[in-house]
DNA sequence: GGCGACACCTGGAGCCTGTA
DNA sequence: TACAGGCTCCAGGTGTCGCC
């Protein structure tokens, strides 16, 4: 169950949710090797195809499976969440990751997407992205959530984020100079995203991830 | 497809810290 | 002490999302 109150829960009749604790996840990722330094997850708002389709599995085990013994159930789930940890681990984790996984999804998103990609640096508005996808921007709005699974927005502030990365690590540019060149339009904008994605500062990600 | 409430972003101001 | 860079705060503007 959540650990704080999710207002989303409210919002809809259904919603799973799925919490892991990060001494579950450094450990696990110490068993496998994968990470030495604190898990980070930049990536896991984005819709993962096998993230995504553990979890809408073990959704569906646990709806059919909602009248038998709670054992049963209480096996699988430790098991399923064990995997889950894996695969964000394998997939979502690191702040080295600056791709972002291949979606197939529908052309005039893709179409979007990759306008976004070419000019990640410009200053785009809902407006701008819904013409290019030559769609009204509300309808744009819902059908780029369902498809890619973040709003059209978040997904752009994202991608510049994770562009950014690179910069920091490799270069003695300014935040503010870094944070610019990436699309931001302040510095504050930037360092507000970064702490929220991140939980640290731009200087504090620097400074971890130098060699 | 459009509306409205609310969450999130923007950007200026100001504080903090390190350096010369 | 002055200055520069980094960061946080906050009011106003904009985007998002559930609902019709």
């Amino acid at each position: 169950m959540p650990s704080v109150d999710h207002k989303q829960l409210k919002a809809t009749k259904e919603k799973f949710l799925v919490e892991i604790q990060p001494s579950l996840l450094k450990e696990t990722a110490l068993q496998l090797g994968i990470i030495m330094v604190e898990p980070e997850f930049a990536l896991l708002p984005y819709k993962h195809p096998q993230i995504h389709k553990w979890t809408s599995f073990i959704r569906e085990f646990l709806m059919i499976n909602r009248d038998s013994n709670s054992m049963s159930n209480q096996l699988f789930l430790e098991n399923s969440l064990s995997q889950i940890a894996i695969f964000m681990l394998q997939y979502g984790s690191g702040s080295h990751q600056n791709q972002f996984p291949k979606i197939i999804s529908k052309q005039n998103i893709n179409r979007v997407i990759e306008a976004l990609k070419d000019s990640y640096q410009d200053n785009w508005t809902l407006d701008q992205m819904s013409l290019v996808a030559g769609m009204s921007k509300y309808q744009f709005a819902h059908l780029f959530k369902e498809e890619i699974g973040l709003s059209p927005y978040s997904w752009l502030q994202l991608y510049r984020l994770l562009k950014s990365q690179e910069q920091l690590i490799q270069s003695e540019q300014s935040i503010l100079t870094i944070a610019l060149g990436n699309g931001f339009s302040s510095v504050s904008t930037y360092n507000q995203l970064f702490k929220r994605i991140y939980n640290k500062t731009p200087t504090e990600f620097r400074f971890m991830h130098r060699p």
